[in-house]
DNA sequence: GCCGTTTTCGGCCCGACTGTTTTCAGTCG
């Protein structure tokens, strides 16, 4: 069984919270987050990388210690330092430490002192006033640790970048209509363009006679405040979305953004170029001793520390730094740089709007041109075309460019990979199509290899343009099929096809690190709204925010093209 | 447990808030 970089990660992880509640030394509970946090963010597979001799220690934060224990894991599947760990501290205590509130420390005390082990046996205890008798724990630690557990507050939950949005931007709104409040920015995750967001963290400069923070706690959406400070409150909205505010001055505000965007490892590593230099950096801005030296604008943090700005989709503390440092930062695709959108439905499949209403609400958007794709004929589920139907369209389609003189409507379709590998409509169908995407929509569960054979024979067919949502995700609901990635963009490099960026905010796929890797094997990426009604061409926004997240540049993006150069490349597909 | 252009030993990012204390530990981001 293939050994992916997420399992080692998950058990460095669960050692290093292991490993806390034995109350081992810190700072190597802390070398095994840090290598956990390296390992996530690797973008190649740590088995792959063994296996062509990678020397893992020249890896951040992964020496002969570590290194030797991803290659037992690799080899074997486990770890025999994490089995001896469960000799000591029962596995499940790990739950525990997800209990806000909770740290090792006191996980610590609730097993040594009362035996409590699992969330069960700690809601009882709580229940039973037992907590407020243990060391450093009192009444209202016992009752907030009660309200977590039914709450269910514990279970991590995190939100769709998209949903997330739907929730800042009326708070943001509200909070920069508050007296005294000069600036507002939501930092954090959803400033980086992540997928989803854990919580949303709110950076806010104002009057120091401003009622921000209590205007910011009387909100109506706001049904519990965890905790409120001077410069920083902390609140749940109805919905279960965790807000942070923090209030800073003017002078600081560069320096707080830049602190409170991360994401952690960019940050220590920023912090580490400013000791060498014999400074410090903290969230109110660049110290040489007691002497702040900046900190209105974040690009004066870099410029501190000797790097040009660094956009914050970059920011995951893994390339961007070194790539900084020689100047070969990317210049990132921007939302106005899309000319068109090659993925769209009308109400044929399963849209819900005609082909001249989403050719309309395009063009509105200052969009160029969009390609109508709706779904082959064995698609039942969403009212797939066959040949007849999809005939007609195409006539719709010419009479339809008729009446646009600035605009125009590609004829597509999005044809189903049958579970062979074979496409859902002729050669002689396909052929008359300006766009060919193919996609998998059933048989998800095949083993990797003949999943990847599905997909490479696909892609190996004639007349096909593009590869749509290529891993099949569908975030927080379904994870990716089994497919060999690396082997799929290789082969539309050979090919000489393209893949697409799916902006549906679930899928948005190809994910960051597809799309590097795409870019570097020179696959144009194509950005697509999946859209089945005006309003989806919305989430193009996202597809962006990925994009950008992928290192992708204008020149790397089919759809920043023109309609003519456009056209050229879809022809070059056909072999 | 990792790391090193003064170091192979002795450091390791840093500040706010809460609750339990009586000056601070634990937690969080």
């Amino acid at each position: 069984m293939p050994i992916h970089n997420e399992d080692i990660a998950v058990i460095f992880d669960e050692m290093a919270d292991l490993l806390d509640i034995e109350n081992a030394n810190p700072f190597r509970v802390r070398a095994y987050r840090n290598a956990a946090r390296t390992i996530r963010g690797l973008g190649h597979e740590l088995e792959q990388m063994l296996a062509n001799g990678t020397d893992l220690t020249t890896l951040q934060g992964i020496g002969t210690s570590l290194a030797a224990k991803i290659e037992e894991i690799i080899a074997s599947g486990h770890a025999e330092a994490l089995d001896k760990l469960h000799k000591e501290v029962p596995a499940s205590l790990e739950d525990l430490l997800h209990i806000p509130g909770l740290g090792p420390k006191r996980v610590r005390v609730l097993y040594q002192d009362l035996n409590i082990k699992t969330l069960k046996q700690l809601q009882h205890a709580a229940s039973s006033g037992q907590l407020r008798k243990l060391p450093g724990f009192g009444a209202k630690t016992e009752q907030r640790i009660l309200e977590s557990i039914k709450s269910q507050r514990s279970q991590d939950k995190r939100f769709l970048h998209h949903t997330a949005h739907l929730y800042a931007d009326p708070l943001v709104t509200y909070l920069e209509a508050v007296p005294g409040v000069k600036q507002v920015v939501v930092a954090g995750s959803y400033r980086r363009g992540q997928e989803t967001v854990g919580d949303l963290d709110i950076l806010v400069s104002a009057k120091d006679d401003s009622p921000v923070m209590q205007q910011f706690v009387d909100y109506d959406e706001v049904t519990e405040v965890i905790s409120k400070g001077s410069t920083r409150a902390t609140v749940f909205l109805r919905n279960g979305l965790q807000v942070d505010l923090r209030v800073v001055e003017l002078q600081s505000f560069g320096a707080a953004l830049h602190y409170f965007t991360g994401n952690k490892a960019h940050n220590i590593k920023i912090r580490k170029l400013a000791q060498q230099r014999g400074l410090k950096i903290n969230e109110y801005g660049v110290f040489r001793g007691d002497k702040r030296i900046s900190g209105k604008t974040e690009e004066s943090i870099f410029k501190a520390v000797g790097l040009p700005y660094i956009q914050a989709e970059l920011r995951n503390g893994d390339q961007e730094i070194k790539a900084a440092q020689q100047h070969k930062l990317p210049e990132l695709i921007t939302y106005g740089d899309l000319k068109g959108d090659l993925h769209v439905h009308s109400k044929a499949s399963d849209g819900h709007a005609s082909i001249e209403e989403m050719a309309r609400s395009a063009r509105k958007l200052g969009l160029k041109y969009i390609a109508i794709t709706d779904h082959s004929q064995s698609l039942k589920v969403a009212h797939g075309l066959d040949e007849a139907r999809l005939h007609k369209q195409l006539e719709a389609i010419d009479r339809l460019n008729a009446k646009f003189s600035d605009f125009k409507i590609l004829k597509g379709s999005e044809v189903d990979i049958l579970e062979d590998g074979r496409l859902d409509y002729h050669d002689s169908i396909l052929s008359q199509l300006d766009i060919v995407i193919v996609a998998v929509h059933s048989k998800f569960h095949l083993s990797r290899a003949r999943q990847t054979t599905r997909i490479l024979r696909a892609i190996e067919s004639k007349y096909i343009t593009m590869l749509a949502h290529p891993s099949g995700r569908l975030l927080g609901e379904r994870s990716a099929y089994d497919v060999d990635m690396s082997r799929v963009i290789t082969a539309a490099s050979e090919r000489g096809c393209y893949l697409e960026l799916n902006s549906q905010p679930q899928r948005l796929d190809l994910n960051d690190t597809y799309c590097q890797q795409a870019k570097q094997q020179g696959v144009l990426v194509s950005i697509n709204s999946d859209a089945h009604g005006p309003a989806d061409f919305d989430n193009l926004a996202g597809g962006i925010h990925q994009a950008r997240r992928g290192w992708l540049e204008k020149r790397d993006v089919l759809n920043s093209r023109p309609l003519g150069q456009l056209i050229k490349l879809l022809n070059a597909t056909r072999c």
